[in-house]
DNA sequence: TGTATGAATATTGTTAACAATCATCAAGGC
DNA sequence: GCCTTGATGATTGTTAACAATATTCATACA
């Protein structure tokens, strides 16, 4: 095997799953905007059936919502209430994953996590703002994966995904990659609390 | 509107999604065997489109696998410290609703949990035993949809499905309904202390 | 004998036509 | 005038045929 990261091959329904995702949250596709899949499938060129999966996907995902017979919808923001506790079972399932990666983080993985962050640091420079956002996701991403497979990332993206379209804190590109890089070092260094803390201090 | 509660229209997919969990959760499908499709549609009577579906959600609620062009199965069981998290977040959950709802429910709300309780009574008197599941589930389902509404119960679904795949608590009925109606005298009495504790004794 | 190759088969992915359901709106009755 | 009723059009749900991919198994070769 060569030493290069896997290409990633993603299935042609991810693919316009992840361009649905970039345009609800990056907010092309307002709250309560109604979906009509024939626009879709021609939009993207398919027939209505994977358009179907990918609506049926994102309805579980939480970004949409669906009625029987009458069609999907973006989704609206979560009360406050609820947005928080979004918020602590994210925080919940990532402060899991951190602990059980305790001295099992291999010296590929800091690189992976090193070039992740180099990545976002690059997308905030082109001010590629959806591109932070994948970026960002996908430095959390490796973690959770890491600790708990695809199982724990099944569970763990909605929350992701819901914090998302409910509230885009502002931050500074510098703050970004600092509150990352925060994370890593403890890592690096085997220091859980602090990479407890750091992430704390990130996933608000 | 009468006075009676709504009859619950279920669509065809989420009869047949309801089958397949019994059907997984009750052990009838083994972890890790192979769905077909077509047979799958055989023998609901369909085609294959809507038994598509119904594997999507499935495996988006982590009772099935699946993989590009092969196909899906059961899925297996989670290693014990996943499992941990997955009851812990549930908790968390259920906790928050029950904290949401203190002085929010009518009677007749009461009224529809103490229904629930009789029928769950019924269930372990006859036996049913995949009956006294859905009905337990139920109880939770009401508290949880009341609280946070469609959007929590599909963030809270996938937790109770992990939890009854990989872990069947054995219970006598009298424990069973005894514990629920600890939680619902407490709620009743506005104990919200009382029901949590009550709560966290029952899900384990 | 074990392994690599490739045809045959089975299974999943996609499509377009068809059926069922819902939303719209005009006509008629109170 | 307002509400109910029923036809119309638009949209979702379902189906069966077709395409693409993966698996199986027999065959040939080292």
């Amino acid at each position: 095997m060569s030493g290069s990261r896997a290409p990633k091959i993603l299935s042609v329904k991810d693919q316009i799953a992840e361009q649905m995702r970039s345009d609800i949250i990056s907010g092309d596709l307002a709250p309560n905007t109604k979906l009509n899949e024939k626009e879709l499938a021609e939009r993207f060129g398919l027939s209505r059936g994977p358009i179907r999966d990918v609506i049926l996907q994102l309805t579980k995902e939480g970004l949409l919502v669906s009625k029987n017979n009458v069609g999907a919808s973006v989704n609206s923001v979560l009360d406050p209430s609820l947005q928080k506790l979004m918020i602590s079972l994210r925080r919940n399932i990532e402060v899991f994953a951190i602990e059980q990666l305790k001295e099992k983080l291999t010296e590929k993985d800091f690189a992976a996590l090193e070039k992740i962050l180099f990545d976002l640091q690059s997308a905030f420079e082109r001010e590629d703002f959806t591109e932070v956002t994948k970026i960002d996701i996908s430095f959390h991403n490796y973690l959770v994966h890491k600790a708990g497979g695809d199982d724990l990332v099944n569970i763990w993206y909605p929350f992701v995904m819901r914090m998302r379209l409910n509230y885009k804190r502002i931050t500074s590109g510098v703050e970004c990659v600092n509150e990352h890089e925060t994370i890593l070092n403890a890592l690096r260094a085997g220091d859980t609390a602090k990479a407890v803390k750091g992430l704390k201090a990130n996933i608000r």
